[in-house]
RNA sequence: GGUCGGCUAGCUCAGUUGGUUAGAGCGCUCGGUUCACAUCCGAGAGGUCAGGGGUUCGAGUCCCUUGCCGACCACCA
């Protein structure tokens, strides 16, 4: 790689002290340019004859209705799982795209013409057309822009939008097939129709709001006379549609209605009284008017009673100019007209009466138009068939779910689908492919290639349907779509299926199931084995994140304050398990400044450290280590161990948290510390020499835990390492990942441990006593007979000088200040030169503390039944901890009573 | 209505098969110009783990229940 940054100096240079490295992390003077290197190195680019195994990921393609959102900043998911598993040796491939969003894009532009005071039918199908490839040209680039500053591996030169002329017919082919296979088909049926958009959507794209209404009961008469009904609605002015009134079959007060006739009021319209078990009794007054023509429940009730199917509201929104609809309503907007239905019917006596009511009303998701339920014709999907070996799929483990609950959601969902409404009346998407001949109604076809002639009669006069598809019908073809379908390409027969879906929780009926069915169909096999749902990013105060409300967060404002690498580390920490987590920019900020404390403990460990020493941990002679250089290479094996765990378990937090306290706490704050004096021996000096290589040692290994998550720091801080100079992003033969090499120690570990608990200790009596501190006091060491050999003499003796500032000596010159114990030591601390002499309050203060422990302990332990029915393990544990405990409460009292 | 998630320090959150005296970051208090880092170092204060009940020698952790917050699915006019 070149360089023209310092930052960015091959190791070479650096190392030998030509260019000194910054004395701090700049990301916003790193990233962008190391990230071109990477990007025009062909780093991201995987070759389909590549032999090693591999690990493909379908890029959820973002949607090109605008910029993308802090939301997006979770697909470092994907990322750090493909860095991790080029790390690993694979070959791996990201594919990225983005989506058209017909709808939702659709919706903006029109926004966008009705501000300037115009209409998509004033401007033309061609002009809108090019408003349409002005927004995605404006857009779409954006959207890489933003994509690429996070870090993302994706491989550009696989680019796809749902809308290239390849992927047009991909839909197209998907589309013909299921026709011909009787899986699409046109009817009449009750859609989710939005006045606004002039078009139907489906089910999942309402959103349904609480509303404040009226609940009208209304009172129809017997035709014959004998009697009447009276029923309860919201919406008074569907009743000009009514066809029929039910009841409940069971329901006494009204079986003698059963079968006998209604009088609609105002239209006069005779209504059959039909017996139907959905009607509940218990709600209203137990009798439902029937207006199948506009509403999904109604539709129901007339199919199986075969009854008329009216319709009183039109396409726009207004009642309909039928000669069965009084003059005064038609064409009049459905809500005018309620309030005037309402009118007549007061005025003709037929209003019961009226009541508040709260319920949920349908609003169109793009524009927040109420939705119209009515009957139309449209193109639907069949499910029954599609679904059956998506169930299957991941009933059988095939596909699994992260976390794991999400799996039964998709099964619930994909156990109740109905037909999917697949039509849209707009004019941004795909067209649907079907064909009529303009010589005769019957001559209907479905064809992938624009076709010159009607295939039955030959006729040249064809019309094309005017509607397009809904928008997920082409996403649904993603995973294969990308890599060539429906053309048998090299790619597609190397990448697909692919391996991990990392998407939200909302996807997975949207899109993850259309996936799974079309796959299967399609591709004979899933498009992938593993579901990743990530947790959705919520404003500070726990609410949605919208635009429109101000609240959402513009990921390259963090970008730039904070870099890419704190961005998706913060990312990766809350991504997953979780379900919800808050927008909180401290944490990312925790994150900038982790980088910067990796940046600068690698800068002293590479300006501490002569050439000579970087020859790696295998050189070192036997018997070179010390204690702290094997109590830190133990810990670092516990830290591969955690972080691999983690990644392989979907739970990239544990990865990062692990790294972060590792790197932080184990490394700088204690081993750093603690081998400073053995780094300023002589360059030859065997604990120099063993301290510094354990040094690089562990810089290398966390380098490399931690570059899925943190690239660019880590990627600089690479080319100062030996090695072979093959940037951490580039996929390599070797795999680079680190396995636990088997130091672990806890014995080691814990003792180490207990030594700085006792630094903490003095550290703090210092300062109660008044020492100044920068003050040497002198102090005498005493052990228990059980005390670990290591703080016998050697290295803990003097990392308890060096970290504490002590002077350690055989007997100390005057009383003791203070003694602080510890696990098996205990350290008489001479008086400060200035200051109280002695603090015998906190002596107390942990004498209280103490007698305390003891009391719960021997409390604990005098229980027959702790004693008989714990495990022996944790009652062993407690007697030493009671012991312990003894030893330190008398030699507290001791010193208390030398304070006074 | 169904399902799921959450409720732990002032704030945001860890706490993986039940077992030391419940942790971190930020914020706060006190002290630090030690030649990696003031984007830092050291020390400290701060929590009846949402309420109630149960199982257990032992519960933040398991079970039941109530409450509040949030999400998804369904759609009783």
């Amino acid at each position: 790689m070149a360089a023209t940054s310092d930052q960015t100096q091959p190791a070479g240079v650096a190392a030998a002290g030509v260019v000194p490295m910054p004395k701090a992390w700049k990301p916003q003077e790193v990233e962008e340019h190391m990230y071109r290197e990477w990007e025009s190195a062909g780093l991201f680019s995987a070759a389909a004859d590549d032999p090693r195994p591999r690990f493909v990921i379908s890029m959820p393609p973002p949607n090109i209705t605008g910029e993308l959102h802090l939301g997006h900043a979770q697909y470092t998911v994907q990322d750090l799982y493909c860095r991790y598993k080029r790390l690993l040796g694979y070959n791996v491939l990201w594919v990225p795209g983005t989506d058209h969003a017909a709808l939702g894009t659709n919706a903006l532009i029109e926004r966008q013409l009705a501000a300037e005071g115009t209409s998509r039918e004033a401007i033309g199908r061609a002009s809108f057309d090019r408003r349409v490839e002005e927004w995605y040209a404006n857009y779409g680039p954006r959207i890489l822009n933003q994509l690429r500053r996070l870090g993302f591996t994706a491989d550009w030169t696989r680019l796809r939008f749902t809308m290239d002329p390849a992927y047009i017919r991909a839909v197209r082919t998907a589309f013909v097939r299921l026709y011909d296979d009787g899986l699409i088909y046109r009817g009449p049926r009750i859609v989710n129709w939005c006045a606004h958009c002039a078009s139907s959507v489906s089910d999942l794209e309402v959103d349904w709001r609480e509303h404040e209404d009226t609940l009208y009961y209304i009172r129809y008469d017997m035709a014959d006379g004998d009697g009447s009904l009276t029923i309860a609605t919201v919406r008074p002015e569907t009743m000009l549609a009514d066809t029929a009134v039910a009841v409940n079959p069971s329901d006494d007060r009204y079986r003698r209605y059963i079968g006998r006739y209604a009088r609609l009021p105002i239209v006069g319209r005779e209504l059959a009284v039909v017996a139907d078990d959905y009607v509940d009794p218990k709600f209203g007054t137990g009798a439902l008017k029937v207006t199948p023509g506009h509403d999904p429940n109604d539709y129901e009730i007339g199919r199986r009673h075969d009854l008329e199917i009216l319709s009183s509201i039109d396409k726009e929104g207004n009642i309909v100019s039928d000669d069965w609809v009084p003059d005064e309503l038609r064409s009049r907007d459905a809500l005018t007209a309620r309030g005037r239905i309402v009118e007549m019917l007061r005025d003709r006596d037929h209003l019961v009466r009226t009541e508040g009511y709260v319920h949920d009303v349908g609003h169109c998701d793009r524009c927040g138009e109420v939705i119209e339920p009515l009957v139309d014709d449209q193109w639907w999907c069949a499910m029954s068939r599609l679904a059956a070996p998506a169930i299957e799929a991941v009933e059988d483990g095939r596909i699994r779910f992260h976390p794991e609950r999400f799996g039964a959601g998709y099964l619930d969902w994909m156990r109740r689908l109905r037909d999917w409404n697949i039509s849209r009346q707009i004019w941004l998407g795909h067209r649907v492919p079907v064909y009529y001949c303009s010589r005769d109604d019957q001559h209907v076809f479905a064809s992938v290639e624009p076709p010159t002639a009607c295939p039955q009669c030959g006729g040249t006069e064809l019309r094309q349907d005017p509607d397009v598809l809904d928008t997920w019908f082409s996403s649904a073809l993603w995973p294969f779509a990308t890599l060539g379908w429906p053309d048998d390409t090299p790619d597609l027969r190397a990448f697909y299926p692919t391996d991990i879906l990392d998407t939200a929780r909302e996807i997975i009926p949207l899109w993850v199931s259309r996936m799974i069915m079309t796959g299967l169909r399609f591709m004979d096999a899933e498009p992938f084995h593993t579901v990743v749902i990530h947790a959705v990013i919520q404003d500070p105060h726990g609410q949605r994140m919208s635009k429109s409300k101000g609240t959402g967060v513009d990921p390259l404002e963090m970008v730039d304050r904070y870099g890419a690498d704190a961005v998706r580390a913060w990312s990766a920490d809350v991504a997953l398990p979780r379900q919800d987590v808050r927008f909180d920019e401290d944490r990312i900020r925790s994150y900038q400044l982790f980088a910067n404390k990796l940046w600068n403990v690698a800068r002293f460990a590479l300006a501490a450290t002569a050439e000579t020493e970087r020859q790696g941990l295998d050189s070192l002679p036997a018997g070179a280590l010390e204690e702290f250089d094997r109590w830190i290479l133990s810990r670092l094996d516990a830290l591969i161990v955690r972080v691999t765990d983690g990644l392989e378990t979907y739970r990239p937090g544990e990865g990062i948290t692990a790294i972060y306290e590792f790197t932080w706490h184990d490394f700088a704050d204690w081993y750093v510390e603690a081998i400073k004096p053995r780094l300023r021996l002589q360059p030859a000096d065997p604990s120099r020499v063993a301290a510094a290589s354990v040094a690089l040692h562990v810089l290398d290994v966390v380098i490399r835990l931690l570059h899925p998550y943190m690239p660019f720091v880590t990627e600089a801080l690479w080319t100062r390492l030996p090695g072979d100079g093959t940037p951490l992003t580039a996929g390599t033969q070797v795999p680079r990942w680190p396995a636990p090499t088997g130091r672990q120690d806890v014995a080691l570990e814990r003792s180490v441990e207990s030594l700085f608990e006792v630094v903490r200790r003095v550290r703090d009596a210092r300062k109660e006593m008044g020492a100044g501190e920068r003050e040497t006091l002198p102090a005498a060491m005493q052990l228990t007979p059980s005390t670990a050999g290591l703080l016998d003499a050697g290295e803990g003796r003097r990392a308890l000088g060096l970290l504490a500032r002590l002077e350690l000596v055989e007997e100390l010159p005057g009383p003791a200040g203070r003694v602080v114990l510890g696990d098996g030591i205990e350290v008489s601390l001479g008086a400060p030169a200035a200051g109280a002499a002695a603090d015998k309050a906190s002596l107390e203060r942990e004498l209280k503390a103490a007698t305390a422990n003891i009391d719960r302990l021997e409390q604990q332990l005098a229980s027959e039944a702790f004693v008989t029915r714990a495990n022996p393990v944790v009652v062993q544990r407690s007697r030493d901890q009671v012991q312990a405990a003894r030893e330190k409460r008398a030699a507290l009292e001791e010193a208390i009573s030398r304070a006074e």
